[in-house]
RNA sequence: GGUCCGGUAGCUCAGCUGGAUAGAGCAUCAGAUUUCUAAUCUGACGGUCAUAGGUUCGAAUCCUAUCCGGAUCACCA
């Protein structure tokens, strides 16, 4: 039972007691004491003074005197204004971290049987990934982590945007221009390479388009006669008539990005339950379109085109079938959001897409709302801001795109740098420090990008995500090594570490340490309903910072009192225990060395 | 123009189901080391929480309006 609770169900009996009347549980307002006063727990006490009929300060008193009286556990109290600061027992706080340093799945939560779905990633296949895919990646990874967490059942998937007229457009030019090039005979990363000729074909595009201006026909009439253009849209054509050849290339330019992007996934360390393939799903939605006509749901254009009249929301008319009755972007979405609650039965749909498809996912919840699914409600559209660069905005048409694969690098390079100028990778042999290094390399990307509040547009400074000190991941991980180190070194000097401690003689700074571990299980609820790994990598931030202070006060080994430093070890493996729980959730490592 | 999102210290960000004197880190300055790992710690400096109203015992937090920034409003995905 988390303190909250127990406060709340005393406070009422008390008021109960005292004034004879039930407060509701809106009125008990119970938080953690502010640092500048004396106490653990605080109860506001204005919304009970309808209660009690006397004045904050006196109400007070006499609640907190109520409460001593009923409950041992309570220390003492003192009422300033209307807040009731509560103090608990040492014995208190020490059998507290007895309960979670005893239950190995402190604050892990089990069978709320929600069954969960969460789709993030959603690469195009024809370039690398880059800075704003990292952070969809990281997002979903770790909402999907802390969401299993607090006990639902998640499926995790990747829907491959893996067809349309821009593939197209890197194999054309792989046609034209390569030679037979292959991640093979070039050692080039799949992705990258298929990459190049996406860029390849731009190029010839601007160079057509310029000769064609350049023989003085308009502009807007000589892009429709670009050469490679029609080109393009003949080889879709091609593709849509299942030609072999064109599907074959296709195939093959197809499965060397997915060897880049595994590789990609890997070294961030995410994964998917299941992957769907755009090829597979873009002709569904269309029945549904059908059925919502029939239903005068929507309407038809003179023109053949199908349309959904949304200005009675507030919002304007969306197409969902062409003229050609071929269907667009939301009409698969909404076949797929169907298939894939038919097929999972799933409570609810977390879709981790960036902030500037918000209007397609309000469109989106709306038009199945009309059609009549109640299911509609439970979609949830997880919305993360743009990623700038301190020059200027990274758009892949502006050109200053910074590639994921790059970035991985350059993190861990950066990493081994300055671990080395430290001199902290003289112990380790050559796979530990390349094990660390990649540790603290991502650690400090990931950290650095998740603590951000996913639906702020965020910058990203290299030079400040690499700075080893302050609020980032590897000052986290440093602080776990070390705990760790302390109690390796305690074992060594044969000092057992309890699982449960009597001591009772403990002081601010180890209450202060207690308080943070016995709140994870509420932080880790809270993260959970806000889909926020902010939360979460504030928290871990808070306890490693805590600790530290803690550590350079007290000089644990050292301490000549045996059963003190004992209680010292135990608290500190149980820290170590929710800094590494913690970044798990955040998808990152923590070293037990460094 | 319509809709959505954001605006908190010089910079990057917490805090937002309304609670006490608004918090961290970076940067700057001043200190601490016979290390249990200094990738650390202590202190100082730094704020009209965009602005103006409103709601109430109380507002960074809720409401309204305005200003600034971003996204979006395709027979693209």
């Amino acid at each position: 039972m988390t303190i909250e609770k127990f406060m709340s169900a005393a406070v009422k009996s008390a008021v109960k007691q005292l004034y004879g009347m039930d407060a509701a549980d809106e009125q008990i307002q119970i938080q953690l004491t502010n640092k500048e006063f004396a106490g653990d727990y605080t109860l506001v006490v204005f919304p009970l003074l309808k209660i009690s009929r006397k004045s904050p300060e006196a109400t007070a008193n006499e609640i907190g005197e109520r409460l001593k009286s009923l409950h041992a556990e309570i220390k003492s109290y003192n009422a300033i204004k209307g807040f009731l600061n509560i103090k608990f027992t040492a014995e208190f706080w020490v059998q507290r971290l007895n309960a979670a340093v005893k239950n190995e799945n402190f604050g892990l939560s089990h069978g709320k049987g929600k069954k969960l779905m969460i789709e993030y990633s959603s690469p195009n296949t024809n370039k690398p990934l880059h800075l704003g895919h990292i952070r969809n990646n990281l997002l979903g990874y770790a909402v999907a982590n802390i969401l299993e967490a607090d006990g639902n059942d998640v499926v995790k998937v990747n829907l491959v945007n893996d067809r349309g007229v821009h593939i197209c457009k890197s194999m054309l030019a792989w046609q034209k221009f390569g030679n037979g090039e292959t991640p093979e005979s070039s050692g080039k990363k799949g992705d990258h390479l298929v990459g190049e000729y996406y860029v390849r074909y731009d190029k010839e595009y601007k160079k057509q388009l310029a000769e064609i201006i350049a023989t003085g026909i308009d502009e807007n009439e000589a892009k429709s006669k670009v050469q490679i253009q029609l080109e393009v849209q003949e080889m879709l054509r091609k593709w849509e008539a299942q030609n072999p050849e064109i599907i074959a290339l296709w195939k093959k330019m197809n499965s060397w990005v997915y060897d880049g992007f595994n590789k990609t996934y890997n070294d961030l360390g995410v994964s998917f339950d299941k992957i769907y393939y755009e090829s597979q799903t873009y002709l569904l939605g269309k029945s549904l379109v059908y059925e919502g006509l029939k239903k005068g749901v929507f309407f038809r254009k003179d023109d053949g085109s199908v349309w959904v009249d949304l200005t009675t929301d507030g919002l304007d008319q969306k197409l969902l079938l062409r003229s050609d009755d071929t269907s667009v972007y939301i009409t698969q979405d909404l076949g797929t959001a169907q298939q894939r609650v038919a097929e999972y039965n799933i409570d609810q749909m977390i879709y981790v897409v960036g902030n500037e498809q918000n209007y397609h996912f309000q469109v989106l919840k709306l038009i199945l709302k009309k059609l009549g699914f109640d299911w509609a409600n439970s979609i949830h559209h997880l919305s993360y801001g743009m990623v700038e660069l301190p020059e200027g905005k990274m758009k892949s048409r502006e050109g200053t795109v910074v590639d994921a694969d790059d970035l991985i690098e350059e993190m861990i390079s950066t990493a081994q740098k300055m671990s080395k100028q430290l001199g902290k990778l003289d112990k380790l042999n050559a796979e530990e420090e390349n094990r660390v290094c990649r540790m603290v390399g991502l650690g400090a990307l990931k950290y650095f990008i998740l603590k951000v509040d996913p639906q702020k547009t965020m910058l990203f400074d290299p030079k400040e995500s690499i700075d080893f000190n302050g609020n980032t991941g590897p000052f986290i991980q440093y602080t776990h090594a070390r705990i760790k180190s302390v109690l390796h070194k305690a074992n060594e000097l044969q000092a057992q570490i309890p699982q449960t401690s009597a001591c009772a003689d403990i002081n601010e700074k180890e209450i202060s340490l207690i308080k943070l571990i016995d709140i994870f299980p509420e932080t880790l609820a809270s993260a959970a309903k806000e889909f926020s790994p902010s939360t979460i990598a504030n928290y871990a931030y808070d306890i490693a910072k805590e600790y530290n202070q803690y550590y350079h006060e007290y000089q644990i080994l050292r301490e000549e009192n045996e059963e003190i430093k004992l209680f010292r070890l135990m608290l500190s493996q149980k820290v170590a225990d929710m800094i590494k729980k913690s970044m798990k959730l955040l998808g990152i490592d923590v070293p037990d060395r460094m």
